[in-house]
DNA sequence: TGCATTTTTGCATCCGGATGCAATTTGGAT
DNA sequence: ATCCAAATTGCATCCGGATGCAAAAATGCA
């Protein structure tokens, strides 16, 4: 195995078959008798022969790659997100190629990217225009938008069913006695903020509740912090700060407990959203929203790869259920 | 441009002259007249055209693809680190193949995957083997090891310098008074625990500390809590804990506080290790140490490349400094 | 056993760019 | 204008597998 890898010509000379023969043994649904697959096998183990995937790629179309675009908020705080992407394509035998997007939510550039590198597919968990969906379009690359929306023929869409899930939260503030509540929402240009704030907004209108204040923050600690701290005496007057996130939130409950001496649950509850690993910590036990990333990732691919073998298909909407995991920043 | 991309040879046609005109032009320090190139830009301007990568693949024997093996930790709690790996080898062309390894920390398995990939190099910042090492070696891939150790001819390695960075926490904890101290470990496996402990325990030797206790957490933040939780009132007998990451460091704070009553710094110093999000929080203050994973990954990326270039090159062992953040679970 | 099918096999060519070599053009110096 | 060296160009072929097509072999049926 010193220096150059086997090809299948090595492979075909030594079971003394044609190179044809070596290829289709190693493709599935092709007609070789069992004789020839096995001399092939045989010759192929001791070359330690292993198809070209490069070579397989340019022949047949296809590059084996697909384009998975995600902000740096997403890559950080959904844990098991990018590791079952990951293993969902590796089983198939296709990789991933990343690309990560910071706040400006703006996946174009991303998305240029991969159709240079020439992925089959994209899955977008960032911010994109119609421009660059049309340029998947005309490249036939199917693109999925993740946590996003957009109305583009031929594009595809999964995401959390935020208005579910808010409605069971506001459903429930309301039952322990909430009135006035704030949304912790983050800056312009931050579509997953804004979803869940729409989301929240939606739910207080329908379970009856007043409709919340809306504050914005910086979809961080710091900016969840500041934004509460900034309210002074004014955040006495509400009974609950639902955020876009959890460092918001935390953020939150920093402000109204060192700055204000509120104590939570009891005075003001706090929910936040992801789920994240500072949600379970002790000094916060702070109630939060989960994502089925998992199932939101491995639905994106199953429906790219749809698409790839039925491009006509009739666009799809997908939403998937978020948990509402209560700790202890709310009452029951 | 409906339908399919065009190819050097369409721009050859359109442009007037031969298709190898057309891949001189595309490539840097290849002869084409200025006349020649201005023609074939124009022409590949107006097709769109860009040369595909999966055929420049298989001509030039390069995929432009670097293998990227992370443990679901990192790929977690290093939040510049991928996204800054992904930006480094966007700039030259090149993508990044990313594996994420549990902890169970062996590499060998996504090592081989990449290599069935035909990716061009390997950054590896989980354990491996020698045979993997081997195959690596055998197939011509460089290998970089990061945070990692092996002694194998051929690999180069890249980390943190956690004996200087522990040297500068031990003489801090002895400069405050500090006496007995406990490191929290991870448990068997964990690579990245077991060099921060024997960096913490050489320092303590160092300046002069007595030899620190060994407990053995989870690497999370259950797992630290726990693990100081059961030592009960024994806990009392130390000055300070030093643990292998920000989580179990958290942990350890909240036993000591929640269970024991004992007051941070006062009573008791605490620090972590990687600077995460958590460690910021107001409720916490820890103090922790950063890792320069942005300099780590792109040295290895540069050395990686190196060896590509001079695969005879000198092995190289690459020791990045960290940095001491002190905050309010030290004292000053 | 003989003839018609169905499978299997090999040949040749394609996928899209890169490049060694020889032919041609260009440029410089005289 | 003339000759030589240097730069440019096109031709042909390579990278490694996939596949349509026609020839060859294996199988079915009478």
């Amino acid at each position: 195995m010193r220096g150059k890898r086997a090809t299948s010509y090595d492979v075909a000379k030594l079971a003394g078959v044609s190179q044809s023969a070596v290829s289709r043994t190693f493709s599935p649904n092709k007609s070789a008798s069992k004789k020839t697959r096995a001399k092939v096998l045989a010759a192929a183990q001791e070359l330690g022969f292993v198809p070209d995937p490069i070579a397989k790629s340019l022949s047949l179309g296809r590059s084996r790659l697909a384009g998975l675009v995600v902000t740096q908020y997403a890559q950080q705080n959904y844990p098991v997100a990018l590791k079952s992407a990951v293993d969902v394509m590796t089983e198939t035998g296709d990789s991933i190629l990343l690309q990560i997007v910071d706040a400006t939510d703006d996946g174009d550039t991303a998305i240029a990217r991969l159709l240079r590198r020439r992925v089959d597919v994209i899955l977008c968990a960032a911010g994109v225009s119609e421009a660059a969906a049309r340029t998947c379009a005309e490249a036939s690359v199917p693109l999925v938008l993740i946590n996003r929306r957009l109305n583009f023929a031929g594009v595809d869409q999964v995401g959390s069913n935020h208005a579910m899930v808010m409605r069971g939260v506001a459903q429930h503030l309301k039952d322990t006695g909430t009135r006035r509540t704030v949304f912790l929402d983050a800056g312009e240009g931050n579509w997953v903020a804004a979803e869940r704030r729409r989301g929240y907004v939606a739910a207080c209108a329908h379970v009856g509740l007043p409709e919340p204040d809306i504050l914005v923050g910086d979809f961080d600690y710091e900016g969840g912090f500041k934004a509460v701290a900034q309210m002074g005496d004014a955040a006495r007057n509400f009974d609950a700060f639902v955020a876009a996130n959890d460092p918001m939130a935390i953020g939150a409950i920093d402000a109204l407990t060192l700055e204000l001496g509120l104590s939570i649950p009891a005075d003001v509850q706090v929910i936040g959203h992801d789920d994240t690993a500072m949600a379970r910590l002790r000094g916060y036990r702070l109630t939060s929203i989960r994502q089925d990333m998992r199932t939101i990732l491995s639905k994106a691919i199953e429906m790219a790869y749809g698409r790839l073998e039925e491009p006509q298909r009739e666009d799809a909407d997908l939403l998937i259920d978020s948990t509402f995991v209560p700790r202890g920043s709310t009452r029951d």
